[in-house]
DNA sequence: GTTGCCGGGTT
DNA sequence: AACCCGGCAAC
C-alpha cells in the first residue's frame, strides 16, 4: 500500500471464537474474490451470530446467518471450518493458538481485491497470508471434489452447497427482505440473550483445553482491538511488525471498527453502543467513569474533535473528502481519517471550569516549536537552556508538543493543559472540541497527573534533552492547577530579580524583565 | 516593604 | 510578538 489513501474496502471480516460455555459473536464475512481476484462464493455474507461449547459433547454449536437472512446452526466447528465459501477460520483444532486475526479484506478502487493485513497472529507458525490462501485453496479444491466446479461464479450454488452442508439450520422465511446491519446485530443480541441465558454461560467449566485458547484470544483479540482503536499511537500489538508505514491520516482500523466498516450507517454510535453490547465489552463500564468517547479527526492539521461519530464522518467526507455534504452516502473511507479518543470530560470539565475571564491561563497560546534561537540580548551568558534546536520531526509535526525553554518562552505554557486550550463548541452533531494537542488518551485519575516543568537547579541548569514530550506527558488533561483565579504560589527559587539585582536587570531573563513569571530559575 | 507575576495595554 | 507596567498577592 504505496498510497496514502487507502482504497475503498467493501468487506471485512473478523474472526470469533468462544471460551468454552461463554458466547461471543462476530461477524465473518465471505468475500467476493480471494487475494487473487479469484471469485468464492462471491456475495454469500453471513455472521457467526454466536458460537457456544458444550462440554459434555465436546462439540460446539454455531449461529449462523446468512445474507439472506438464514440463521443456521452448526453443531460442530467443522462444520463452520469446512465452510467452503469460508475465507477465514474460525478457531479450531490447529489452531489451538486461539488469538487469529483474521485478515482485512480491501476492495480496492480498481475492483482488484487486496489484502490489507495489517496484523497477523500466527498461530502455527505459518503466516496468515498463508494460511488464508491454503484456506482458500482448500476451500476452492473442496468444492471441485464435490461439486467438480472449479470456480462457483454465483452465490447461489454455493447457497445451495451450504445448506446441503448444514447438518441442520433454523429457517427464515425466504421472503423476507435482506437483513440490514442493525437488523443482523438485532438479531445477534437475541441470540446471545437466548445463549447468555444458557446455565453454561453462567457457569463456564474451567477448561476444555481445546477452547480455553479461544476464550484467551478472544479477550486478547478484543484487548488488542481496543487498544489499539483508543491508544492514540496507531501502532499494532507488539507481535505485528508487518505493518507499513502507516498512511497521513494513519489508519485506525480495529476489530470493532472493522465490525463496524461494513455498515453504512451513519449512526455508528448506536452501532457502537451495539456492538459493546454484543461484545460484552468492559468498554461501556469503563466509559461510564466520566469517561467519553471523541472522535478526532486524523487529517494533517486538523484537530477536528466531535462527539460523534457521525459528526466526525461527515466532517471528514465533507472537509478532507470533498464528498457532497448533502448526501449521507459514506463509502467508510471517512473511518480512515479519524480514531476514537477517550476524553476524561472530569478534566475537561475542569478546564471549561477555569476558562473563565478569571483564568490566567486562558491566553495561554498554544504551545509551538519555534526554530529559531530568541534574540539573544545577552550574547556573554552562557544560557544553556535556550536555543535549543529542533528536530524537524519536532518541526514537521505541528502537534508534536515541545518544551520551550527560550527566555521569551514565558508565553508558551507547559502543554500540558489541553482542556484549558480547548475550545468547546456546541454543534450539531455534538460537542466539538478542537485542541491543538496530539490525540491524548486520558487514562488514570487526573490527580496522578502532574505538570511537568523543566526542573532548574539554581543557575546549572542541564539543556533540555526532553524535547520529545514522554508520553505520560501527553496525558496530562488537566494539570492540577492552583484553583482557578488563585495565583501560582510564589516558587522557592530565585529569580533573576535576586540574583541579578536591580542592578544587572539587563541580565535578567526577558520575562523577568516584563514581570513575567521568571523562566530562568522555574520552580 | 519586597518580590513574583498576572492581566492587560501599547507599539 | 515584543515590550511594558499597574496591581495583586505571597512572602
Amino acid at each position: 500500500m504505496n498510497s496514502k489513501r487507502l482504497p475503498k474496502r467493501s468487506v471485512v471480516g473478523i474472526s470469533v471464537c468462544a471460551a468454552p460455555g461463554s458466547v461471543c459473536t462476530g461477524s465473518l464475512q465471505a468475500g467476493t474474490s480471494d487475494t487473487h481476484g479469484k471469485a468464492i462464493a462471491a456475495g454469500v455474507f453471513e455472521i457467526i451470530q454466536a458460537c457456544k461449547n458444550d462440554p459434555s459433547t465436546g462439540s460446539s454449536f454455531y449461529a449462523l446467518m446468512l445474507d439472506e437472512g438464514t440463521l443456521k446452526k452448526c453443531p460442530t466447528e467443522e462444520s463452520v471450518m469446512n465452510r467452503a465459501d469460508l475465507k477465514t477460520t474460525v478457531h479450531g483444532k490447529h489452531s489451538h493458538a486461539g488469538l487469529e486475526k483474521i485478515p482485512f479484506y480491501y476492495k480496492s478502487e480498481e475492483g482488484v481485491p487486496e489484502l490489507e493485513q495489517k496484523s497477523t497472529l500466527v498461530p502455527n507458525g505459518r503466516k496468515l497470508e498463508d494460511r488464508v490462501h491454503v484456506d482458500d485453496k482448500r476451500s476452492a479444491g473442496r468444492l471441485e471434489d464435490t461439486k467438480k466446479d472449479p470456480l462457483p461464479q454465483s452465490p447461489a450454488p454455493v447457497h445451495e452447497q451450504i445448506r446441503l452442508q448444514m447438518s441442520s439450520y433454523i429457517p427464515v422465511p425466504k421472503h423476507r427482505r435482506p437483513l440490514g446491519h442493525v437488523d443482523m446485530e438485532v438479531m445477534a443480541a437475541t441470540v446471545l440473550t437466548t445463549l447468555s441465558t444458557s446455565p453454561l454461560v453462567l457457569s463456564p467449566p474451567s477448561g476444555t483445553p481445546g477452547a480455553d485458547p479461544c476464550s484467551r484470544g478472544w479477550k486478547e483479540a478484543l484487548s488488542a482491538s481496543y487498544s489499539s482503536s483508543t491508544s492514540g499511537n496507531w501502532s499494532w500489538d507488539a507481535s505485528d511488525q508487518s505493518v507499513p508505514s502507516p498512511p497521513s491520516p494513519p489508519l485506525p482500523v480495529d476489530t470493532n471498527k472493522s465490525f463496524l466498516l461494513s455498515s453504512q450507517s451513519d449512526d455508528n454510535i448506536e452501532e457502537s453502543v451495539t456492538t459493546h453490547f454484543l461484545f460484552e465489552d468492559p468498554i461501556p463500564r469503563k466509559r461510564k467513569n466520566s469517561m467519553k468517547v471523541m472522535f478526532k479527526c486524523l487529517w494533517k492539521n486538523c484537530e477536528k474533535v466531535l462527539s460523534t461519530s457521525s459528526g466526525i464522518q461527515k466532517h471528514v467526507r465533507t472537509v478532507h473528502l470533498g464528498r457532497n455534504s448533502d448526501s449521507d452516502y459514506s463509502d467508510g473511507e471517512e473511518d480512515f481519517y479519524y480514531s476514537e479518543i477517550e476524553v476524561n470530560m472530569d478534566s475537561l470539565s475542569e478546564g471549561l471550569s477555569s476558562l473563565t475571564p478569571t483564568s490566567p491561563t486562558t491566553t495561554a497560546p498554544t504551545p509551538s516549536c519555534p526554530l529559531r534561537d530568541p534574540p539573544d540580548s545577552e550574547p556573554a551568558l552562557i544560557r544553556p537552556w535556550g536555543g535549543k534546536t529542533l528536530t524537524p520531526l519536532s518541526q514537521s509535526a505541528p502537534s508534536t508538543l515541545c518544551h520551550i525553554r527560550t527566555d521569551h518562552a514565558y508565553q508558551a505554557t507547559v502543554p500540558v493543559s489541553i482542556p484549558v486550550s480547548s475550545k468547546f463548541v456546541p454543534s450539531e452533531n455534538g460537542i466539538s472540541i478542537s485542541w491543538q494537542s496530539p490525540p491524548v488518551i486520558f487514562k488514570g485519575s487526573p490527580g496522578s497527573l502532574t505538570q511537568i516543568r523543566t526542573v532548574s537547579i539554581g543557575e546549572k541548569r542541564q539543556p533540555l534533552q526532553h524535547t520529545t514530550v514522554p508520553k505520560t506527558h501527553a496525558a496530562l488533561p488537566s494539570a492540577p492547577k492552583p484553583a482557578t483565579g488563585t495565583r501560582k504560589p510564589r516558587g522557592e527559587a530565585k529569580k533573576c530579580r535576586k540574583v541579578y539585582g536591580m542592578e544587572k536587570r539587563d541580565m535578567w531573563c526577558t520575562a523577568c524583565r516584563w514581570k513575567k513569571a521568571c523562566q530562568r530559575f522555574i520552580d
